[in-house]
DNA sequence: GTTAGCACTCTTGTTAGGCGAGTGCTAAGC
DNA sequence: GCTTAGCACTCGCCTAACAAGAGTGCTAAC
């Protein structure tokens, strides 16, 4: 490396060359000779000269022999490049454009609805693997919270947040209560967390809170707060939603039951998979092969961005697919979805 | 098949044979020959007698020969047979007895949580790809109806059911309402269709029944009924649930790319397995290969299982893997959990 | 600096031969 | 007449050998 070819560096010609070659593989999956490079994009040089080229591309780390004899294969180095600054934007056609907003703005009050359709049509769409993550509730503030009667010994209890996020439970409780009661606890609670986000109320001390009321309502209360702190945090949980698993199959680089099912075998570590995705930054994020840290990973990339609710809170739509994938068309066909999503929720569920 | 040999029947040393293989072919996938079968079971009957019997049970249609030269392989009649009166009953051990109870009866009031254990439980002990549905809610009674107050135009529409299954959507209304109004709407449609089933109501003409209230009233209603409706609808949905999909890839019979992709496939046609899933009867139901109707399901066997919601409404609970499995003991498991899935709805949530 | 030519390498596909497991048949034994 | 030993035969599978094809790397000429 440190002596490589003293003042070697990427000439106009070698990007060329490096973009025709990326193009290529990306399209067939096959390692590309000088012949073909030279035959098919005419450039105007002889496969020797591109053999010297790619030599030297080689060096820098940009290209890998699969064997001796065979053509160049990209390096997850000539990916990043490619996707930094060799690719061309891709502009999707207005059909498909017409078609994701459709699905997307269609019927937004169920949001996790609506995210499994932008996952199913991602992957429909890109022929890859696409998943998709809620938003984490935890900045998400309380709106109010209903207690309501449904049997004698039976209550329904439920949250509402600002995002219009709403989640019930239903509780057996050993106490009698009157409705007049829990219609005063509702209020109460309400009052108290109106406005406070989850993770805020997830730390304080409750109980403590509403000991100091009187006796029956205490007792009351005793019975319900445990369940309303579960249900709370039940809505911290983050869901994660996958469609197009199968695609892989098609995929010349899962062509092995061996790496087919690491693959698969990856995903279905949901939780852990989860992580890996709450920690990415926002905006569209392209990892590619060993700049994922997780290993199992490293010949994937993967591709994400973040909607909005309310412009605030963050999802995630993305997928994952070999290093070899259509970057400049997957990451369009991202970006417009979440664009989409963020414009549906701007005002509205979560 | 007419003229086969004469009087040729079951003898019961051909149904110990016949046992005998199927039990070593489910065990080690390997067809088997005449000599392991006389050297592995003591039956004191050289390889060649029981090459003429075997000979005789494959022209009965019990077995059947990849090639030429290689063992015998049990057909979907064998394994029938094997089912309904050669195999013995499996006694689960204790400690995965007490593990089952345990995780089924903890934190019942999530019932989607409890199936989804039950499943990720099932895959588990079988290493088997494992499923289960929730409910059809078309027999499930209405409870109540609660239209709540939530913002000056939105409202949520509450839906209660008798088995405890509440359901819930948020609603944006052109029209201002005032808190009585939506109290004295849901007090009249929950008076309305308390203990009708959600299917009667589904087909009734409701909107025609609150015509001929107040006028403000009834332009209420006709804001909120529709999506009341809508909500309702969305009950009926019967979800699915699967785990242990990767579990093939240790299966023999799934050795090849081909067959895994067909597999998986399959199952990731969610609307069409579950349709064959709610069509089977109830109790515990086995059907091996060529008894499923589905074409694809033709080198498959179904294993499923009932189990209630108190003691009316019926989900389900099975795995499906290659018509080579352990039915002795898949069967027991599926049967104890829905058992204790069954006593832990007894009168509970759905 | 570029290109033609050529030897060399490595993968892939095909073919042939050997091995092992298992059957089916025949003839001998009980 | 049922049971068994013996033996030829059939396949699938593994390996080695070989040819074809694609592509490189190097050298020498332009």
């Amino acid at each position: 490396m440190f002596f490589a070819g003293g003042g070697m560096e990427l000439t106009e010609r070698k990007l060329k060359i490096l973009q025709a070659i990326v193009s290529d593989f990306i399209a067939s999956a096959e390692p590309v000779g000088s012949r073909t490079l030279s035959r098919r994009y005419g450039m105007g040089i002889s496969p020797a000269t591109i053999r010297n080229e790619m030599s030297d591309l080689e060096e820098l780390g940009y290209l890998t022999h699969p064997h001796t004899s065979a053509g160049r294969v990209p390096s997850d180095r000539a990916y990043r490049l490619y996707v930094d600054s060799l690719m061309d934007r891709f502009e999707l056609p207005d059909d498909e454009k017409a078609r994701i907003s459709e699905q997307l703005t269609r019927d937004v009050t169920e949001l996790d609805k609506t995210i499994m359709r932008a996952a199913g049509l991602l992957s429909e769409i890109t022929r890859l693997t696409s998943f998709a993550i809620t938003p984490k509730q935890g900045e998400n503030r309380l709106r109010y919270i209903n207690i309501l009667p449904a049997d004698p010994d039976t209550v329904v209890i439920m949250i509402a947040a600002e995002s219009g996020k709403i989640k019930n439970t239903v509780l057996k409780i050993k106490v009698p209560y009157t409705d007049e009661a829990l219609s005063l606890l509702s209020k109460s609670m309400t009052y108290s967390y109106r406005g406070k986000t989850i993770s805020d109320i997830l730390t304080m001390d409750i109980i403590r809170n509403f000991e100091t009321d009187i006796e029956a309502m205490s007792r009351l209360a005793a019975n319900i707060i445990p369940n309303f702190m579960a249900t709370l945090e039940s809505m911290l949980d983050i869901d994660l939603y996958m469609d197009g698993l199968t695609n892989i199959f098609s995929i010349p680089e899962y062509n092995s039951l061996e790496k087919a099912k690491m693959f698969l075998e990856m995903l279905n570590r949901k939780d852990s998979f989860t992580d890996v995705l709450v920690n990415r930054d926002e905006g569209v994020i392209i990892t590619i092969g060993n700049e994922n840290k997780d290993d199992m990973m490293h010949d994937c990339s993967l591709i994400t961005a973040t909607y909005h609710i309310d412009g605030k809170l963050v999802g995630k739509l993305g997928v994952i697919g070999p290093t070899r994938m259509n970057y400049d068309k997957v990451t369009s066909v991202i970006e417009y979805m979440t664009e989409n999503l963020s414009s549906a929720f701007e005002f509205s569920p979560g």
